[in-house]
DNA sequence: GATGAATGAGTTTTCATTCAT
DNA sequence: AATGAATGAAAACTCATTCAT
């Protein structure tokens, strides 16, 4: 039976990446169950063979992959990018820009997300591999936020709200409702988590 | 072309649902691209053929699920029951209520009200053949509502975050995160709920 | 066992007579593999279970579908056509009628008539059930040429040969070769035949 | 979609070459419905996956064995030994090489040959694939014809008959009629054929 | 180590035929 | 007798995984 590399090598390395990001680009604009393991070989220029001395099978790629975008550069950038802000720090600004690098993540990754959240409820492997992908978002968000304006208690629910929010704007910008406006929808949202956020300010006395 | 049936006789329409409560039970369970033919059949209790002749494909039949789980007595009883409360209206319930109602849903439909998101986006067929499962909900909410506390501006935009709100609540109750306390959110979620809906009697003087 | 039935009722024989004529022409349409049982019966306005009271299977619909054709009154008509023509015989008149009925033979029937060939050597029993259909058709050209012009010697092979250019010709009128010109193949076929049947008026001497 | 790969290697190049060969074969002998691709692989002795990585359906392993067949050796070398004869031009002795060659055709392809004419019939993409498999032998016949003996008019016409009936003495001699004396047909179609052809030389004065 | 051809179990789907009503 | 729903064997085809070279 053959072993499963671990590559020490460069040239292994390499190797492993290509497929991870093949993978990644593929699950993707397709889907998992839609891309093929020769699709993924083909795209990353190895043989069938050589995958399977990286990946122990189909899903290990997938898990990989994740592993790999949520760690990688691009991501991190992403999200490195909410610190980025000049002073005085303006909330709204702020906000935008959190909607606009969620929208960038589902115009890219909607479809692996989506894929990764079905996976990890049929799949208690994957479940454990890494929590959803949004906690590393919301870190994000937590971190530029509390340098700011501070809420004490229950610091992480009203976080996970704030980005339940969000992101519910960041879809609603890439995958339309009828139903809905965009902009008014981006007030509202804005107008709560402020509101939300930022009771202190609001008292009544 | 083979003819697919559409059944007049009471016989044949109760067959016709067993495929698709055998369909809906498994694509819940197991997502529709782990679920076969086969195992719909040996599940509904009839023939590979059988199936064929009242469905053109397994596609038809997931359609068939959904529509008839969003039409049906199981989920239409659930909304309803969201507007059967005792007066004085109470919010607190009424949101109780919401949470409880998207939670029992979660529990025992996730996986396929997932897989029919996804299949939407990459199907354009399943788009068009019904809205999304939370349009119905949220109009039932949107109804309840609106007897006891108006909101008159952007109003579709407002009941949509409320919805999000508390189907993250649910989603919670239902998959429960590590970092999150699930009272703890209840308590932050209806409080923003409350706040946002209810401003006009906060108002400052 | 249901024994097949060998209807004496006026009802079943006329029955019977619809399924053999929906598969006759569905034969004729698609092909004898392309034609499904159920399609059968719908055009037969029959249920399935009917067919198989008449017949012990699909292959049985065929083969009495072209014993009714080559034993019919539209078969028969044309065939008799042949013998209609005015005094004095004229010859080029005579083969141009030979050339329609089998042109319009073609048109209907040629994917049937070919599906004939072929079960024929596929499949013995077809084979004896009935000799090739242009036994018939010959046996009308032998007639009409006998009643006028005497060939005494090697009669069936020489009549056999005219039938085949004959047919050549038609088959000609109805599916086009890019290489062929039909009027020119109509002229040279003519004059074969005619100076072959007719070769004793030609005597050198 | 599968790749169908386009072997340069030697090993692939055989092995395409024994499913084709085993692809004919059965078509020969069973006719194309009644033979299943779980045939052709096993008489290919491949797996049936093999197969569909060299040809993306089982039509399209009809129309390559027919391809390979018409452009064969053993169908070329066929068309060449008419070529081969020694002078002085002999045409009784060229005709029966003509019968002997479609005659053998007949024997070991009539079923395939047949099904290709349906297939062309019922699928126009089959039709352009190749023009019919006559069209190849009757270019063989004027080749050689024209080397001795010249109708300067309607040549294609003429040696279009010419094979026509060349081939039903072939198809006579292959399956046999119960009315018709071979020997007899073939002095009589020899006879037409010559005083069709050498007319010039029977010229009345 | 690498390759990619080969495998074959597993999938969807069809349709002649049967049989309960 | 008639119906037409049900059957299920058998077909075409896919694709993750293996293994000879």
């Amino acid at each position: 039976m053959p072993d499963i590399r671990n590559p020490q090598q460069i040239r292994s390395i390499e190797k492993k990446n290509k497929i991870i990001k093949a993978g990644f680009e593929l699950f993707c604009e397709k889907g998992y169950y839609a891309t093929t393991t020769t699709q993924i070989c083909r795209r990353a220029g190895i043989s069938t063979g050589a995958l399977y001395s990286y990946f122990r099978d189909k899903k290990e790629i997938f898990i990989a992959a994740f592993k790999d975008f949520l760690d990688g550069d691009y991501y991190n950038t992403l999200l490195e990018s909410l610190n980025n802000f000049e002073e005085p720090f303006n909330i709204d600004m702020f906000l935008d820009k959190c909607v606009n690098v969620l929208t960038e993540l589902y115009l890219t990754s909607y479809k692996a997300l989506i894929e990764l959240g079905n996976m990890q409820i049929e799949d208690q492997h994957i479940m454990k591999s890494f929590g959803r992908f949004e906690d590393k978002f919301m870190r994000a968000v937590v971190e530029a936020l509390t340098a700011h304006d501070i809420k004490t208690y229950n610091l992480a629910e009203k976080y996970y709200l704030v980005f339940i929010l969000l992101e519910t704007l960041a879809q609603e910008k890439t995958f339309t409702h009828d139903t809905i406006d965009y902009d008014k929808l981006k007030n509202e949202t804005f107008s709560i988590i402020k509101s939300y956020l930022l009771i202190p300010n609001r008292d009544c006395t």
